[in-house]
RNA sequence: GGGCGAUUAGCUCAGUUGGUUAGAGCGCCGGUCUCACAUACCGGAGGCCACUGGUUCAAAUCCAGUAUCGCCCACCA
């Protein structure tokens, strides 16, 4: 019974077999009828347009694995992948396409023909990354694959808006939004992102009119000065009590604009008068709005000074911003120029910079469901690992602001509000000239509530008007925001609206893995929508992963040239090597260097991969040499070896590593499941197992050899289950090849994770390994200090103190004599070794190898005077900390009489290396 | 401006509730192509655990402060 391997793994073609196996058999399929208990999750779904990158890859080899370990478990798991349509980033990238190629703009070939693009764009890239997760290994169920853009999804993102309009939550109202002039539509608060910028300062003033004083302001931001409808002081400050309600004379526009009191001027800043522009600033919104100040819209929605803007009309912003400041100089109105680095809001998609606006838009009031999703937080109903990110995210809920829902781009889920075209007339105005019948056509106009829009929120288009029995109806021409249908991922996936099988078998799901830049945008939104549309949670786990960072702890970027395609390294390493790297780096750190050299986003070679390939070849050739000493192997006849001290050792440290890598995995330490198989398989299995079976696979007594030929089979079958999870295609390839029983799983992907060890534990095994280790360490040692030729053998003399027996040294001495490659190893009590002899001390044991001849008598001199440096020290230390009497008094009983046996101990071993250095002197 | 995290060997990181001589991989030095593996084997060197105080019989570990780096939140002109 032999097999034959390869002198190396071969992951290509390994990769490529078994995945395909795997999906033909159906192993990642799951049933909602299955008699088992299920664990499921669904993957956060990448943007359409998204292409594999390393945050990905840790992500899902962090998936797969807990996916393959539950299912290897027994569970029906299901891991359920999908696609968001991801509104701007799509639409954005399709336009980009279309400016490149034909130069056109989206308005130049409408709705219609946009959204046809954008369909034939996913249909041709977007399903790329689940090609791209299937050469990680991600064994997801792709039958259930969804996109946010299906029509059973569709469906229940109309029902949750509908739902949560019937709650009172949804409205359309007039609010300062952020605007993207870039993108041309409102974004959320969370979709900015403050970038600090090296801006100025400038300081301009206002000359007062009737008997008010000049007033000097501070903007950075001078263009939208042309905006300004008032000066604002504070109602306490002395400097301007008489200034109030008198007026100053705005520069450049020669408009004449009143100075209020309000309590958001600063006195201590500046003058401590401030310009007031509603139309352009938040705060000056509010001001606004409480001295019924005029708003004067300067800046367009596309970023170009509008008519309003007088003289400036049609500049670029920021052009007009350098114009406005060259002629305020020249007319001897810039009082002072600051630097003034300051924090921007910039789109996070397009990194434009956020233009604020009051606009009407639609909204939805959080306020509930954030209260509720709060209690569900508290009450500790989902656990947060790391656990301090629930605190966060109570923290965001109690600082909850209206979502802005509405997005003015064509990609997405219409918004299910219609308005009749008889009575909602005045407040449907087509855009850019545009006839009313090609506008609603389209869906080219603006609504305005304010101007009489009366909306109906419907998922279907009503029949009758209630208001005026008109029958012509216009759909709303924003769609949602793209996290508004997210929000609603692991159940819509599921089935919802529907009561289905798989909702009920699977749902709530076990665990959300993700990175920490979604865990407000959308991880806690699907919180509060399931608790919405379901009264219950989404998942009980949320696992935090880390980020990737570049070897010196930048950013990936592509555009910085430091981005490192996953898909790179599963071409140079392989993909087993490539989640082990991933995996053996995400450890109780949030901020993962990875270690790779990375030049112009292609990786030149990664440490740890290189770690991961070398450990994947390390087991393959331990399998190899398993299958080369399998001659006359027969399962059936051969026996477990349970008494020989080197069998007993490898089952107890394999009980030991189910143990560690069972509690590793349930607590999402996966570098220390890399670590105990690692070291079980390297350490353990091949330097020490493999090399003390060599001696009974070539020694001359057949049971022997059968039982450690059974032991070496069985050993390593259980191992390569246990890595399975973290190196799926090479473990296949051994276990498939490996002699197994009859009733053995088809795959390694559903054999039965191993469980129930306990039994094979063996403390009295480990500790005589661990003394075979220390005595056969101490040796190497020796011959290599002396130089002593790899041919030569050695004899290894032990000598015992009296006290101790003999026995347990009999059966240790032949495993003493393989791995030293000596010829013997003798017993004895208070050996006097030959003088020339190298010694060491292990314990209670003096160890001694006759070197006559050989010895370098001043080395070993040198040699044993340090080991003796290193004992004065502990036995002074330990003198000193027995002598003191507070010590001995407070400190536990165990404790003291701990370091009492220990400073016995060292002070023995250091005896004898003074009678061993005397020996020589 | 608030909050949080990190700081341990040349590098990347472990170090569980305070209690043996602080560990691993890579890199480095020396020796091996020893019949599974040179993607390997054997041995070795290398650490004031960021700094300063404190608590304790005992601190890498607990507390306070400082420094550096990073992240999140925040409308201060």
């Amino acid at each position: 019974m032999t097999f034959e391997l390869d002198k190396t793994y071969d992951p290509k073609s390994a990769e490529e077999k078994w995945y395909t196996f795997w999906e033909e058999r159906g192993f990642f399929h799951a049933d909602p009828n299955a008699a088992k208990p299920a664990y499921s999750i669904t993957i956060p779904p990448p943007n359409v347009t998204g292409e594999l990158h390393m945050g990905h890859a840790i992500q899902h080899a962090i998936h797969d694995l807990i996916v393959r370990w539950k299912r290897m478990q027994g569970y029906e798991t299901l891991c359920l992948p999908g696609t968001d349509h991801a509104g701007i980033a799509t639409q954005m990238k399709v336009e980009q396409q279309l400016a490149a190629e034909e130069g056109l703009n989206r308005y130049d070939i409408g709705r219609e023909a946009l959204l046809e693009r954008i369909h034939a764009w996913r249909d041709k890239y977007g399903d790329a990354i689940y090609h791209q997760l299937r050469k990680l290994g991600s064994s997801y169920d792709w039958r259930r694959a969804r996109f946010t853009l299906d029509d059973q999804y569709v469906e229940a993102v109309l029902k949750a808006f509908e739902r949560f309009q019937e709650q009172g939550w949804i409205y359309r109202g007039r609010r300062m939004i952020n605007w993207c002039p870039e993108c041309r539509t409102v974004i959320s608060d969370l979709e900015t992102e403050e970038r600090e910028l090296d801006g100025h300062l400038w300081h301009i003033r206002y000359p007062g009119i009737d008997g008010s004083p000049d007033v000097v302001v501070a903007t950075t931001r001078p263009e939208t000065m042309l905006g300004d409808t008032g000066v604002a002081v504070h109602p306490n400050d002395e400097r301007w009590r008489e200034a109030v309600g008198r007026q100053v004379r705005l520069p450049l526009v020669d408009r004449a604009i009143p100075i209020v009191a309000d309590e958001y001027a600063d006195p201590e800043m500046g003058s401590g008068a401030v310009k007031v522009t509603p139309c352009h600033d938040p705060n000056d919104y509010a001001i606004g709005e409480r001295h019924n100040l005029p708003h004067i819209q300067v800046i367009g929605f596309d970023g170009v000074m509008t008519k309003e803007a007088g003289a400036f009309a049609g500049m670029d912003r920021y052009a007009c911003r350098k114009e406005l400041v060259a002629q305020l100089e020249q007319a001897g109105l810039l009082v002072e120029i600051a630097e003034h680095p300051h924090a921007v809001p910039h789109h996070d998609k397009c990194g434009t910079v956020i233009e604020p606006l009051p606009m009407e838009q639609w909204f939805m009031n959080m306020e509930d469901l954030a209260a509720k999703t709060r209690s569900v937080l508290t009450d500790g109903q989902i656990d947060y690992v790391p656990d301090r990110f629930c605190n966060y995210a109570v923290e965001w809920l109690d600082n909850i602001r209206d979502w802005a829902l509405s997005r003015q781009i064509w990609w997405g889920h219409r918004i299910p509000a219609w308005y009749c075209t008889q009575c909602s007339e005045d407040g449907l105005i087509p855009m850019g000239g545009l006839t009313r019948e090609k506008a609603f056509a389209e869906g080219s106009f603006r609504v305005s509530v304010a101007d009489g829009a009366k909306p109906h929120v419907r998922v279907q288009q009503p029949e009758l008007c209630p208001d005026c029995g008109g029958t012509e109806w216009v759909q709303d021409p924003d769609v949602l925001d793209t996290w508004f249908s997210s929000a609603l991922w692991p159940f819509a996936t599921l089935g919802w609206p529907e009561e289905t099988e798989s909702l009920a078998y699977f749902y709530p799901t076990d665990l959300m893995i993700t990175g920490r830049d979604i865990l407000y945008l959308w991880v806690l939104r699907m919180v509060m929508t399931s608790i919405e549309c379901r009264q219950e949670i989404p998942f009980k786990t949320v696992l935090v992963h880390p980020t990737i960072l570049t070897k010196d702890g930048k950013r990936m970027s592509k555009s910085l040239g430091t981005g490192l395609n996953p898909l790179d390294l599963v071409e140079l390493y392989g993909a087993d090597a490539t989640r082990f790297s991933l995996l053996a780096q995400a450890g109780a750190v949030q901020d993962v260097r990875f270690d790779a050299e990375v030049e112009n986003n292609v990786v030149q070679s990664s440490t740890s991969a290189e770690m991961g390939r070398n450990f994947g070849n390390k087991v393959w050739n331990a399998a190899r040499f398993v299958s080369m000493n399998l001659e006359g192997y027969d399962p059936d006849i051969a026996e477990r070896g349970q008494t020989d001290l080197a069998d007993r050792w490898i089952w107890s440290r394999l009980a030991h590593t189910l143990r560690e890598v069972d509690e590793r995995l349930e607590t999402f330490r996966f570098s220390d499941v890399i670590r105990a198989l690692y070291d079980f398989l390297w350490r353990d299995y091949c330097d020490w197992y493999l090399e003390l079976a060599k001696g009974r696979l070539q020694g001359d007594q057949p049971q022997a050899r059968l039982s450690v030929q059974r032991n070496l089979v069985e050993i390593l079958e259980t191992a390569l289950r246990l890595l399975h999870p973290v190196m799926p295609f090479m473990t296949e390839s051994l276990w498939q090849a490996l002699p197994k029983g009859n009733d053995a799983a088809e795959s390694i992907v559903v054999a039965e994770w191993p469980r129930d060890m306990e039994a094979c534990l063996d403390e009295d095994a480990e500790r005589s390994m661990g003394r075979v280790q220390e005595i056969v360490t101490a040796v190497r040692t020796i011959r290599s200090e002396m130089n002593v030729p790899p041919a030569t053998r050695i004899t290894v003399m032990l000598s015992l103190p009296t006290e101790v027996a003999t026995g347990p040294f009999e059966s240790i001495a032949p495993l003493i004599t393989q791995l030293v490659r000596g010829n013997q190893t003798t017993i004895g009590y208070d050996v006097e070794p030959p003088s020339a002899s190298g010694s060491a001390v292990v314990g209670q044991i003096n160890v001694y190898v006759p070197l006559e001849g050989i010895i370098d008598l001043g080395v070993e001199r040198a040699r044993l005077q340090k080991e003796m440096a290193k004992f004065e020290g502990l036995v002074k230390g330990l003198n000193g900390k027995l002598a003191n009497e507070k010590f001995v008094a407070n400190a536990p009983a165990e404790v003291v009489e701990k370091e009492r046996q220990r400073l016995v101990e060292y002070s023995d071993t250091l005896n004898s290396l003074r009678e061993s250095l005397e020996r020589i002197s």
